[in-house]
Order: C-alpha cells, then structure tokens, then sequence
RNA sequence: UCCUCGAUAGCUCAACGGUAGAGCAUCCGGCUGUUAACCGGAGGGUUGCAGGUUCGAAUCCUGCUCGAGGAGCCA
C-alpha cells in the first residue's frame, strides 16, 4: 500500500504524494477511455481521475459502478490542477467500494422541504448542511471556552422538572413514576440557586416549548447557553452578552471562513460584530417604532415585524432594556427608579432575525418575589427552593439565554432555524 | 388555535373541462478533461383520500388528510 490516509481538506500539502481517501462518491463522469469521480469525505470535496489505460481492467471495471453515495477507500497520486475547483486532483490507481449505493433519493438539484426534512438524514451529507454542522459545532465551542476562560462553571440543570419554570402552560408533559412531570424550558431558575454556590456558572442544554408554533424562527426543541452571575448588575449581563458573543462569532470566523462563505455569508462582514452593541430603552424603541407606522401602545411586547423594524435601524446586533413589567416574567426584578420596567433586555440580530438573548437582572428580594409569584398564580410550594435562595445571603444577580439556533440562523444568513440543528423537531415534524 | 397557499412519475414541474407530458434520477448503449457533462434508447402514474357536478374531471364544487408560509407566544 503505502499511501497515507489523508482527509480531503488536507490534501493542500500533500501534492506529489501518493495518498489514500476515504469517503463517498457524489458524482461519477464516464468519457470513453476516462472517468471522473467526485468524493467528500466530511472535510471537503475532491475530484479524482481515472484512466483506463492506467489501470487494472479490474478497477476499470470496479470504477463503472461508482454510483451516488457509494463510500470507497480510493488511492492515488495528489496533483495540482488549475482546473480544479480546489485546486487539487488525484489520479487514481485503486478504488476498493466499501458499501454500494444506488437510487440515492437526493440528487444535485433543487428539491421541495417536505422532501428535504423528510431525508434529513441523509440531506446532512449534502455540501451546505455539512458546513451548517461544523459553524454549529465552532460555536458551542467557542462559547464553552470563552465562559470557561472567564471563570464560569458548567453546571447542568435538569431536563425533568416538577414544574413550569416561568408558569407558562407551554410545557411537555410526562410522567415521572407516580407524578407528572415536564420537560424543562429553561435552566435558569436551577441556576440561580447554582451562581449562589459557585459565583458564576452556565448551563448549555436543550429546551423543550410545546407552542403550536409554526415560523422559520422556531422549534419545540432547541438548545439554549445560559450563564447566571451573582453580585451582577444588568449592565454587567450586557457586557457579558456582547463579550461573549463577540468572541464566539469571531472564533466562528476566523476557523470556517470557507464554509461561511459557501453559505453565502461574508465573513469580513461578520467580523465586524465587535462590542460595545448599541443599547436603546424600550421607550426609544417605541419612538423608533411610531417613525415607521408600526405603534404600539406602551405596556405591549414587540412583535415579530417590531422587532424587525428596530434591529433594522442598526449594524450590530441591539440590546432593547427596560421593558414594561406587565410583558416580562415574574423573576424579573423592576428598575428602582422606574418600577413599572424591568432591568431585563433583549438582543435582536440585524436583518431582521429578530430576539436571539433574553436576560436581566432577576428579583433578590424575597417579599417582592413572593408578591411577584402570587400575582402570576405560581403555586408557592413549587418555588419554595426558589425563594429560600432570597432568605440565605441573597445577592444582587443577573443571566440571559442565548438561543443557538436562532444566532446561527443569523449568523449563516439562513431562511429558516431548521437547517441548523441536526434533526429538528417542529410542529407537525418528529421524523426522523 | 387562527389566516393564506399547496399536494400530478423517485425528484422538480407542465398540462387549467376533451387520449397524463418534460427535465433530472434509474437501467442499456456511445464518447479520452468532465465539473448540475453531453448524445441515443428503455422502463416508470388509481393525478393525496372520499364524495359531488358533467356526455366527459388532474382541471369545477364540498369534506377530510398531510405539508408549507405567516400571526399569536417565545430563544
């Protein structure tokens, strides 16, 4: 043998060598006394060459059978070619087919969603969703590296849990022996009692909303990174938000410009997502709001084509604070100088992808918290933990949750969240 | 849950009241630089389901099923 196994997009530094892929054969062209067989192998996409008078008749023959997805082991001989896409050929000498392929149901060409999410499994080989996969991948990881970096802990919190986070009647419902049980919505509240015991800790899981809910920025199940610091203000959390966010974004940058370009995303453009994002009050966003014929009357959230109208006015992502108390959660803690808002805030991403961090400053004060819960209609025995952490050293505190999908959706200029997780899970969709 | 739109070959679509078609995919043949290759040939259909109108329905009407986009809500 004597080749070395080399994965596509290392091939760059392995001209004039002899070197062995292995991967899966996209498309096969017959020309008489020559072939061209396109392989990827999860790195990248190479052409490789076949002569039939270089062959073995064997492989000749083995090679007219190279259909679609077929995955082989393939050895040759590395070559810079101009007329190559990347600049680089292999000519063949040996193709051993590993697992036959035929009637592949997607094809190079356009097809339907229905169709596409119905194949999700196999759509995920495909050039586009591949390179979805690894910014997705890039991502989290920056964001790990960065909150571990900065001291926090990653603690995390449970996905079974007795009761509504935010008492919300979106929730899945199970069983747990004995009790019902639900599927967790958010970490945060777990992770308050957390940031009392460590100072800074995140969460990074899936949650779970059981909205009947059907728009290009939703899913029933999606991933969310929740940090929660104590002795933090709001305007720490924002720095926070836009720090880490910043540096995930240009890790993102810096280590898949190829893929965000194959998107369709600039990566010079992206790079220049860099702190501070502007901040506007909820009151200005109202004042931007009425400019452009969309009025609401005070007290209301945004809406989908709200949150549009606002983020369109800016570069950079927007931090939208202060907001009604009547449209935030209970936890929520009012700005002492204004208790009819909040020292919570929004992120809404530029082109209009709308609310992609929810956050704030969250109530430490126990008696306020308890009118708070009774005025929403929590029952109190399933907050209790909740408010023991206001009577053991309460410290003022602040979190967010950034949504992984929806950031991505923005960040790879995507029509619709669904293409940036593996396999979505939607309205009316559980399959595969 | 509400509003709008859609469903015809494996896929993407055409036929819009008068015999259901094309491109791609598949199979067979040809071609020594192709790159969504090209050229020739073949197979492939209960037009989502059920009813109705009509001499005649893929086409018009009603109901249902499935899906998409949006609203509300949210990350």
């Amino acid at each position: 043998m004597g080749a070395t196994s080399v994965r596509i997009a290392e091939l760059g530094a392995a001209v004039g060598q002899s070197v062995e892929i292995r991967g899966w054969v996209l498309s096969l062209r017959k020309s008489g006394g020559i072939r061209f067989v396109v392989v990827r192998d999860g790195s990248g996409q190479v052409q490789m060459v076949l002569r039939e008078k270089d062959v073995s008749p064997e492989v000749w023959e083995a090679s007219a059978g190279l259909s679609q997805e077929t995955s082989i082991i393939a050895r040759g001989r590395c070559r810079a070619d101009a007329r190559a896409p990347s600049g680089v050929e292999i000519d063949l000498d040996d193709v051993e087919v590993v697992g036959q392929s035929g009637d592949y149901p997607i094809q190079p060409k356009e097809h339907g969603v229905d169709f596409l999410l119905d194949h999700r499994h196999l759509w995920l080989r495909s050039q586009r969703q591949a390179a979805i996969m690894r910014v997705r991948s890039r991502f989290e990881q920056a964001i790990r590296n960065w909150l571990d970096d900065q001291g926090f802990i990653a603690a995390d919190t449970p996905i079974l849990t007795p009761s509504a986070c935010e008492g919300t009647t979106t929730l899945f419902e199970t069983t747990y022996f004995e009790q019902k049980a639900y599927l967790s919505q958010s970490g945060q509240l777990y992770n308050e009692a957390l940031a009392q015991a460590l100072g800074k800790v995140y969460c990074f899981g899936p949650a779970f909303r059981a909205e009947r809910s059907k728009t290009r920025r939703h899913l029933i199940e999606f991933w969310m990174v929740e940090p929660e610091m104590a002795f933090t203000d709001l305007d720490g959390c924002l720095e926070t938000v836009e720090q880490m966010l910043s540096y995930a974004i240009g890790q993102v940058v810096e280590r898949c410009p190829d893929d965000l370009r194959l998107l369709g995303r600039d990566p010079e453009e992206l790079a220049q997502v860099r702190p501070p994002f502007p901040r506007i009050s909820y009151d200005e966003a109202l004042g931007i709001l009425r400019e452009q014929g969309l009025e609401i009357p005070w007290g209301e959230d945004f809406g989908a084509p709200h949150e549009a109208a606002i983020s369109e006015r800016f570069k950079l992502p927007v931090f939208v604070h202060r907001y009604p108390t009547s449209a935030k959660a209970f936890y929520m803690k009012p700005d002492p100088e204004r208790p009819e808002v909040v020292l919570s805030a929004d992120l809404l991403a530029p082109e209009g992808y709308g609310e992609i961090v929810g956050g704030g400053q969250r109530i430490d004060d126990y008696d306020l918290l308890l009118r708070r819960l009774r005025e929403h209609d929590l029952p109190q025995e399933d907050y209790d933990w909740y408010l023991d952490l206001r009577r053991y050293g309460s410290v003022p505190h602040s979190g967010f949750g950034l949504g992984i999908e929806r950031t991505l959706a923005w960040m790879l200029k995507l029509e619709h969240v669904r293409e940036t997780i593996p396999f979505p899970r939607m309205l009316y969709r559980l399959r595969p």
